[in-house]
DNA sequence: CTCGGTGATAACCAACGGCTATGACCATGG
DNA sequence: CCATGGTCATAGCCGTTGGTTATCACCGAG
């Protein structure tokens, strides 16, 4: 049951503390003098004891007023502390960029040349790595989490989102050693029709189909061996045959490690690797200028 | 142009930040789940920065959020401290009863004996004694300085007060040795018409007519030697021989001393010393005890 | 005795803070 | 696969609040 206050009441029974005059105050405080007299008057109904006493010899504290003084300064100076903070947070947000990924760039030290770019245009700015969940096919830019992200076109909502292609690679079939197919150096993407493949989760949508080149299969569904959402646990599942999948060739050697190998298809197009942000984003500075470094850079 | 805040949706705000969830905070706090919501999107509005990421895996403190928490809990303390002072001062006011007078009463340990009866009853409370300046009848009352005081009837604005009489004395007539009335032993008031006297000031009202015996006047104005407003003041002046004054058989100790004297007059009645409060206050047990311990020790 | 200056009051009005009802979205389970 | 229950957001409504201007009552000073 306790009295909430606003912090503007604290202000003007300050201003009138200090003043010891309701008229000077309310002139020091742009508000009508009446207004004034008003909310001390309610501040005072609130709080049940007089704040101060009006007589002919003109205004001045009693004991609860002399009592509440101290406090009164003490909120609004923690008040103001807290926007202050407020105002930090929101700096060092503006001078931070989010740059989301779901697996390692890589790509031959890509991300360190951009960010010695963009550093060199924005020295104040600090640039945060995040590492996003594959389920989440923006990488983050979707939940806002992140500023930028590289990721795999197509996009969902592509309206939403903009960006610049880092690279286009031919899509390699990663599958264990020990498989029939591991034999032949280069593979027709018809005989894999039956094969079981490792897909994203079903929140990547369409990223989902294109890595089971949903397109280059006539009508037939894909089967589906199971469903992976991180490099380690595609490994493993390559490894323990659970089925083949698709990959880009930049990122083939992240999994092809012991037991794991790679092959060319033939019958499917390339994927296309790319920076990309949140559109009404467009006109930041901090993502205009990484998109420009990664340009540059590419 | 700093913001102001409302205590209210900074309890919101902690609410929401320590549930993460913004139905149970909101049945924590006793309002509705917009009602909560549209305060905090206007809080949020207010600073200019989000304080909560809400997506589908729930509700999260921002960079901001964050940073304000604290703040925001400090504020709420200090207000409730605030609050709690307010709280206090209030309970001191109510145990402490005021008590005003012109001049001492003296009147032979009249004070202390009322105060160790009054206190006997009341061992809780503390007693203030205020000496009040001549220029207002009501030692205190009027203005509300204090709570009971020790006074001359009558009263100005009789309806406004109550009080018990305290004692009855005559109204002797205080003048330098040196005057040439001094050598009667008993005067009469017809001789002191022409004689010019010291009075109180304009503002003590009634009271001053009442010791310049203005109805002991047949028409005639008196003349006024000096304004006085003080024991010293008036012992000054008497010496000094700007005039004479009458004075309560006793108060007469307070000014006879070196120089001056008094005598007793005829033809004029006495003067009432009262304990008197304000008649609104007449239910309060403090203002209650202390006049029955006046009433009993008289 | 008027006059300038005090704080309080009245009447009015826009904005705020609460409510209920409803919507959009998502996870879950038959 | 749809229905359900749970999330938070939105819409529309209404009493209260906080501001305004105009005015009053009071007092001290010239």
């Amino acid at each position: 049951m306790t009295m909430d206050v606003h912090a503007r009441d604290l202000r003007y029974f300050v201003a009138v503390a200090e003043e010891l005059h309701f008229t000077r105050a309310a002139e020091r405080l742009y508000v009508s003098q009446p207004a004034l007299s008003k909310q001390i008057r309610a501040l005072e109904r609130q709080l049940g004891a007089e704040l101060f006493r009006r007589d002919r010899h003109g205004v001045a504290l009693t004991g609860a007023g002399e009592a509440l003084l101290p406090h009164a300064r003490r909120v609004l100076a923690a008040w103001e502390a807290g926007a202050a903070a407020v105002e930090a947070a929101k700096a060092a947000e503006r001078s931070t960029l989010v740059v989301g990924m779901s697996t390692s760039p890589g790509r031959g030290g890509l991300l360190p040349a951009i960010r010695s770019r963009f550093t060199a245009a924005h020295p104040e700015t600090t640039v945060r790595l995040r590492q996003m969940s594959w389920d989440d096919p923006t990488a983050g830019l979707a939940d806002g989490t992140v500023d930028v992200a590289f990721v795999w076109l197509p996009l969902p909502d592509e309206e939403r989102y903009a960006w610049t292609v880092v690279a286009e690679e031919p899509r390699l079939l990663a599958l264990p050693e020990a498989h029939p197919l591991a034999a032949r150096p280069e593979i027709d993407f018809a005989d894999l029709l039956d094969e079981p493949f490792l897909a994203l989760p079903k929140s990547a949508g369409r990223l989902r189909d294109h890595w089971l080149a949903l397109d280059a299969r006539p009508g037939r569904p894909p089967r589906i061996g199971a469903e992976i959402s991180g490099a380690e646990e595609t490994y493993e599942a390559l490894v323990a045959g659970l089925g083949v999948c698709l990959v880009a060739e930049g990122n083939a050697p992240l999994i092809t490690r012991g037991g794991v190998t790679t092959r060319r298809v033939r019958g499917i197009g390339p994927s296309r690797y790319a920076l990309a942000w949140r559109s009404e984003d467009g006109h930041r500075p901090l993502v205009r200028a990484y998109a420009q470094a990664c340009r540059e850079t590419v």
